[in-house]
DNA sequence: CTGATAAGCCGAACCGGTTAAGTAACGAAG
DNA sequence: CTTCGTTACTTAACCGGTTCGGCTTATCAG
């Protein structure tokens, strides 16, 4: 079984190669009566374009790629990224676009991909994650060409296409909860401060901090849930009342950890999570956290990538604001 | 910067076309001494094949195809996939292979995406993740000839090449070890019936049962957090004293459950998980479960679909069988 | 010394589309 | 009636590789 090719398409239409290519992809050239004809001869045999071809000639590939620079251990760890993927899909089945998905082990192999993917024209346009402050993969992709959105927020971004939640909001809405309970001895579990939105994050707790006099620790961690943990264990020492994470399986590691310490949460501790996924929802007490819907980021993340390619002028789209969900976790302080 | 191409490299050789093709890619045809000073002027211009080219004449796409039927939604609950994936593409990363992802909503769309990717022949080899009890994919797969590595059970892959955990073995040891903690009324929380793993395991555990005289109740669910909460509730009524979950999402969801009812683990009721991921590591207590190498498991799975291209036997082969990792939520029962 | 064989290489067709340039037909404007 | 501009095509080059038939030239048996 053959499949079946324009040039069939063609002979059976009684035309030229040309017009059923410009009948198939809309665009002017043909009668509108020859347009419906090779249609619905197309639809008729089934034709199903051949990507090599179209991208060999029309220089498209028809595929976003996605690099995560990453362990498979965190992969597995981290619950952020199949929701992440997932949103992304989701928009780009609509344009019948592929996503390339590559895991590499560090930075220098992530722009390796990037180099290689430019020359071999092997995708259309990247997503980049884990944006770091003054991050490396900027220039290559600006000197690449390759069209990119970048997820994390435009103070890193420099002037290339991001869409971004805005950390310094949540982190400030998280600390004026937990100052709000009367806490005054706060301990913060942070991601790797390589990573430019542990950094907003900083800057927003600092601040925070100063503004609503209390006393706090930052604890920078891998994100891991074994670093998570002795992160708390460490920071109890300085006797906070309430301790802040900057994700989810931290802060689901600290519970147990401060469970086992025998103190009781919300009792004698207030915790707090970022990126709450199920995770949150189904430890006991559950556990109050900034929300954000990884899904519909990827999503939005996706949709600016076809206005970039559409030729959109490169621009800071703010997807959300996390939103701080209380739970079981929160409680007054009781000295 | 125009790209290198193979014409440009065959101009500065004095050779054709042709000969410098063959030279590239460890063919007969031309001598050595050719072939090394192609090989040196090729990496001297940093020329890098182009895909589409290659794709069109060669009919080889260099790239695997993974489709997940799974709302996004469980995929952000299910830290397994990530760590597949991630196990996959180390092995494809060593051939210079892509894995185009694809998530759908069911298994029609899934099939419907395979014919997509046969007709456009976009992928070299599929890779197929929960299987069925009798999988309409078996079927369409052999029609289109598309080479296809089954994850999952011979049993249920019927002849076609699989990869595959044994989850017998590995309930029957679950169910050894509540015994042997004189656990005499057992309950099990479990993935969707429709899920041939599921289906395995639903034999494995029934067996054991009555091999061992125990009583047991078996409740399906949807595999996702809020069932298995649900489903520990009402399984609660029969009074058990150990509980064996389908994966560790829903073993932890459970935990928190039974402690929201004041019950105590290990000390009124025995947890036991499946897919031992981080999680059971840092909940209070940890959870026993049956540990399973993901990454590992994922590598093994795109090692085979090389060989599968290589013209392998269609075989079955096992990669491990998980292994009863003992932790605190197991103890001795005491009526 | 001759004829057969093979190695090494060339030229060109080919994969299946896209697209620039060219052409014929036709209607409107001057 | 000529001129010009559209519309609706056709033709053919092109994308960057692979591959096959055929042409040289060297090798070797007879």
């Amino acid at each position: 079984m053959s499949h079946v090719t324009i040039k069939e398409i063609a002979r059976r239409c009684g035309v030229s190669q040309g017009a059923v290519s410009y009948a198939l992809n809309n665009r002017p050239g043909v009668s509108a009566a020859t347009r419906a004809r090779v249609l619905r001869v197309a639809a008729e045999l089934e034709w199903v374009p051949n990507t090599a071809a179209r991208q060999l000639s029309a220089a498209r590939s028809e595929t976003f790629g996605l690099v995560l620079a990453r362990t498979p251990q965190t992969l597995v760890e981290e619950p952020y990224f199949m929701g992440f993927v997932g949103g992304v899909e989701s928009v780009l089945a609509e344009h019948a676009y592929a996503l390339s998905l590559q895991v590499v082990a560090d930075l220098g192999a992530e722009l390796a991909t990037y180099r290689k993917w430019a020359a071999e024209r092997r995708v259309d346009g990247v997503i980049v994650v884990d944006l770091r402050v003054g991050d490396p993969r900027i220039p290559v992709l600006r000197k690449l060409g390759l069209p990119a959105v970048l997820v994390g927020d435009p103070a890193l971004a420099e002037d290339m296409p991001c869409v971004w939640t805005d950390s310094t909001a949540a982190m400030t809405a998280a600390l004026d909860h937990v100052a709000s309970l009367g806490h005054q001895v706060i301990a913060r579990i942070a991601g790797p401060p390589e990573f430019g939105d542990v950094w907003i994050r900083d800057q927003a707790f600092d601040s925070a901090v100063r503004r609503l006099g209390l006393t706090a620790v930052t604890r920078h961690t891998d994100y891991s849930a074994a670093a998570g943990a002795d992160a708390t264990r460490e920071v109890l020492a300085g006797r906070p009342t309430a301790i802040v994470y900057d994700n989810d399986l931290m802060a689901v590691a600290g519970l147990a950890v401060v469970q086992g310490l025998g103190l009781r949460v919300p009792d004698d501790l207030t915790l707090v999570a970022w990126d709450d996924s199920t995770l949150c929802r189904i430890t006991h007490p559950t556990l109050t956290a900034l929300s954000h819907n990884v899904v519909g980021y990827g999503a939005e993340v996706g949709r600016r990538l076809f206005d970039v390619l559409a030729g959109a002028r490169p621009e800071a789209h703010l997807y959300s604001t996390p939103l701080l969900i209380i739970r079981e976790s929160s409680a007054r302080c009781r000295p």
